[in-house]
DNA sequence: TTTGACCTATGTGTTACCCATAGGTTTTAT
DNA sequence: ATAAAACCTATGGGTAACACATAGGTCAAA
């Protein structure tokens, strides 16, 4: 397989094959007659799991740890397995993390809505800098007017 | 203020404060002096107003851009409430998606656990791969023996 | 044989910073 | 007063995971 055929099954660019070949994720073998990169079916194998793994979160570099366990003889899935139990907790925290976002603004679109397309005066930030920043509530006043 | 009491001040580094000035999210004047940068209150507020942007998932573009919005003289109200507008169902995708992979993980433990320190055999790839891939149920064999 | 599709290596851009370098300045301590 | 500590400056390189552009070599079909 060479480059294109090798990115179309595993459903990646070419770029992306090339990447992985350039970072050792996957090994080709050079065509004497021209030097084109020449892949077999393990080179498919490594890019799907790396295409799962990356979207559980997995860095490249952690992806070829497992590799290099893995080519070394040794069993990768205690590996895997605590990669995972490292990553659950980060996830379930992100996911934690994410989810008081969009509450925020949640609550900084009801105070928009609230205040409509409110005092068009001069100063330059929208209230929301302060509404955002500490819990004061800047639907009250925007113009301070003695 | 010059860089570091700003940057203690907004609870950032002097690093940060400096690439926030370099790409002109901040404005700074020169102490004729000696060239130093010296920032005012504006400066503190903005980078505040910046800290949360950035944690609700805002790129500094677009940051820059209400900003620019702001200094124009136009309320950057309406901005705000249309990139909130955007974020919001950005947010839930991604909580969903990751919600997805702690599935997947939270899966992938279970079978690792099942198979335990399964068998050390030659094969270079974890069982998981084939798992994660496909459908197909690896726990009950690994070594096809005929 | 020429075109178009493919391949190569190399280098640059992306994001939001961090870190290192080399050297000037200000503050503090002796 | 002077020297060390702490601060400042500009510049350039590194990070992750590619995407994209360049310039040029190779191969299939028309």
């Amino acid at each position: 397989m060479r480059v294109s055929e090798l990115a179309k099954k595993a459903n990646v660019t070419s770029e992306t094959v090339r990447h992985y070949t350039r970072e050792g994720l996957i090994v080709a073998k050079r065509d004497p007659k021209n030097g084109y990169q020449l892949y077999d079916e393990m080179a498919l194998q490594r890019i799907q799991f790396i295409q799962q793994a990356r979207t559980l979160g997995f860095s490249l570099k952690q992806i070829d740890d497992i590799f290099q366990h893995a080519d070394s003889g040794d069993s990768p899935c205690p590996m895997v397995r605590e990669l995972l139990l490292q990553k659950v907790p980060e996830t379930k925290a992100k996911i934690a993390e994410l989810q008081a976002h969009l509450n925020t603004m949640e609550a900084a679109l009801a105070v928009l809505d609230q205040m409509s397309n409110g005092p068009p005066d001069g100063h330059s930030i929208c209230c929301l800098i302060e509404d955002w920043n500490h819990e004061e509530d800047c639907t009250t006043t925007d113009t301070k007017e003695p």
